[in-house]
DNA sequence: AGAGGGATGGTCT
DNA sequence: GACCATCCCTCTA
């Protein structure tokens, strides 16, 4: 029943990427034998990363690194990463060799409650299982075995989600110290979720 | 080879 | 609002 979208839906400019995002399902598909066939939360909040131009973005070097390396190949990969104690999830874009990305920073829970519950713990409550990047994967069993895998193909894909009617923009979080790209508005959410991971 | 630090989150005050 | 857990990448030498 949810099938992933199709390869070119990731070839558009990151800007337009970024908010095309809001409202589609991310789906993780459980291992046989699993208590529920997928885990499914519909994204509510991205923020665009610019590579060369963007102080902020982990490519603005523009050179490939271990960790980089995959967002200067084609649109579409996935590029997780560590941050702390947590693991973020963004989708590669832009050309080959030009390194994009959009990083998923919060959804709505949708299918497969019993497990995120599992998976983030007995005492957080559900408004708290996804309104953040890192609690995000956490709840949906994400890990850097993702690095480099495809959005478009099984396990772990992107699939068409209902329309959004309102899209809000603004500075994107977490990124001190880097200069004019502070105050970029490449965030997108949408408008009144309280899945979103904070307001500013 | 080692230091520095981060696109975060949970807990305590 | 402050503290810090805890990993591992990146930069510099």
């Amino acid at each position: 029943m949810y099938e992933p979208i199709d390869q070119t839906f990731f070839q558009a400019p990151v800007l337009e990427l970024s908010r095309n995002l809001i409202g589609q399902y991310i789906v993780h598909e459980q291992p046989p034998g699993s208590s529920v066939p997928y885990l499914v939360a519909r994204i509510v909040e991205t923020e665009a990363y610019q590579g060369p131009i963007d102080r902020a973005a982990h490519s603005f070097s523009n050179q490939p690194t271990k960790r980089t390396e995959v967002m200067f190949k084609e649109a579409g990969l996935v590029y997780t990463y560590q941050m702390h104690t947590h693991i973020l999830m963004n989708v590669v874009s832009g050309a080959v060799g030009v390194p994009h990305g959009v990083l998923i920073r919060a959804a709505e829970p949708i299918e497969g409650f019993e497990q995120m519950q599992m998976n983030r713990g007995e005492k957080i409550q559900m408004k708290d299982w996804t309104n953040g990047p890192g609690k995000l994967t956490k709840a949906l069993g994400i890990t850097m075995k993702y690095y480099g895998h495809h959005w478009s193909e099984k396990p772990l894909f992107i699939s068409e989600g209902p329309e959004v009617k309102e899209i809000e923009t603004g500075p994107r979080v977490g990124i001190g110290n880097t200069g004019e790209a502070v105050d970029y508005p490449w965030r997108f959410f949408e408008k009144g979720s309280k899945y979103v991971s904070k307001y500013r």
